[in-house]
DNA sequence: CTGTTAACTTAACGCCGTTAACTCATCTTT
DNA sequence: AAAGATGAGTTAACGGCGTTAAGTTAACAG
């Protein structure tokens, strides 16, 4: 039914059209929305159509979030720029929970669910490139505050602290993408939720808690 | 194929009986391997059956989990008799984690797995009851210390304390079990990071964190 | 104008959750 | 004891899923 396609760019123009259709499905409903056959029936193509594009479901999921991470890691790279060293330790937990936030669904699906490890053979992130993971952007800011001595001398293991901002942001962040809208909890404000967190946090790892703000 | 059933303690039993097999594939092979079918078939009855004694795939993975929650907020009701408030909310956070981390798969379902609110029609957990709920009897020692004044002065809401405390265990365990097989981040080990996010946040929370051991 | 290639389709396989229709052993009522 | 009601269990089916094999057809190469 659909024109065929040989160029190299209308092939690409094909991949981004189920892209852009698995994402809007994926966003606005939810993953489980998704499913190879919906993605098709909402572009007029046959399921199997998005066989030559993608080796599977997984794949192409993969591919959808690849590009929005993308973007959060650029956004990370800005942060970077800020001058403070904590400063900037504050705007990459400020930046990645409105990631977060904002794309529930892409977060339930990188950092919720468990992998077989490892899909680095699906995804296109190198990890550890400074450029596109997020995370090695925290480490290395972390590292420098680390060898600024700027937190606690009984703190040896910079890593572990990376690792421990890490958690207290998204540990806010995946109780209110899985449990927000529970009614049998009261829910304080979510705003007020992490501040808290990055305020307990920053002050109980800090050497010099009082020099924040 | 099976023996009938009439009495009430032989339909009991049949119960326990799919309990049981759904539990043990759940928790052996993942959730993606508890079917109806599957589970049918381990226990030698028609997939039918199940719907006899559950009303669909969601109820009977709900009360799975029921039985096993119950179990955690039966050991956070013996950390309750601890005397110090301090030490328990210390305890009460390591036993939560202690769960989670021995119960991945139930963990992931009740906490890492967004819900339709509410699944109250479904549970039989009664939330806010201190013998069932473990998150209540948190609140309920955040509250005792806070009234005692043993948090830091400038915050007023003992509901946020909770939940962050919450928030930061739960950052931890869920990452843990999401991602800690990952291996492109170079994982510190979980009780380290199990500690100090504990030390960081009492620290960061309590009046006078020098008390602290 | 024929042959090849690759894009795309239909049809199918074997799963899934769930329901409708049926069988049949057991208990109740006459 | 015969007849009927009950309900535990079955099989068969529906419509969905991811994925693959086989077939069709349009565009290009010679």
């Amino acid at each position: 039914m659909p024109p065929k396609i040989k160029s190299p760019e209308d092939r690409e123009k094909l991949r981004t059209l189920i892209l852009d259709a698995a994402r809007t499905l994926f966003v606005e409903r939810g993953i489980e929305a998704v499913s190879m056959r919906e993605i098709a029936r909402k572009i007029n193509y046959s399921a199997t159509t998005l066989y030559n594009h993608f080796a599977d479901k997984e794949a192409l999921l993969q591919a959808v979030c690849d590009e929005d991470f993308l973007a959060l890691a650029s956004s990370m790279r800005d942060i970077m720029q800020l001058p403070g060293l904590i400063e900037r330790i504050q705007a990459l937990c400020a930046g990645y929970a409105q990631f977060a936030l904002h794309h529930p669904n892409h977060y339930r699906l990188m950092f919720m669910t468990p992998r077989a490890p490892c899909n680095l053979d699906i995804t296109q992130i190198q990890p550890g490139n400074t450029e596109q993971d997020a995370y090695a952007q925290l480490k290395r800011v972390v590292q420098a505050a680390f060898d600024a001595h700027l937190f606690k001398a009984d703190i040896t293991d910079f890593e572990l602290i990376a690792q421990t901002l890490w958690a207290s942001t998204h540990g806010v962040c995946s109780l209110e993408i899985a449990l927000g809208h529970e009614t049998w909890i009261h829910w304080t404000n979510i705003e007020a939720r992490l501040h808290l967190m990055q305020s307990a946090m920053l002050r109980g790892l800090l050497q010099h808690p009082e020099s924040l703000n």
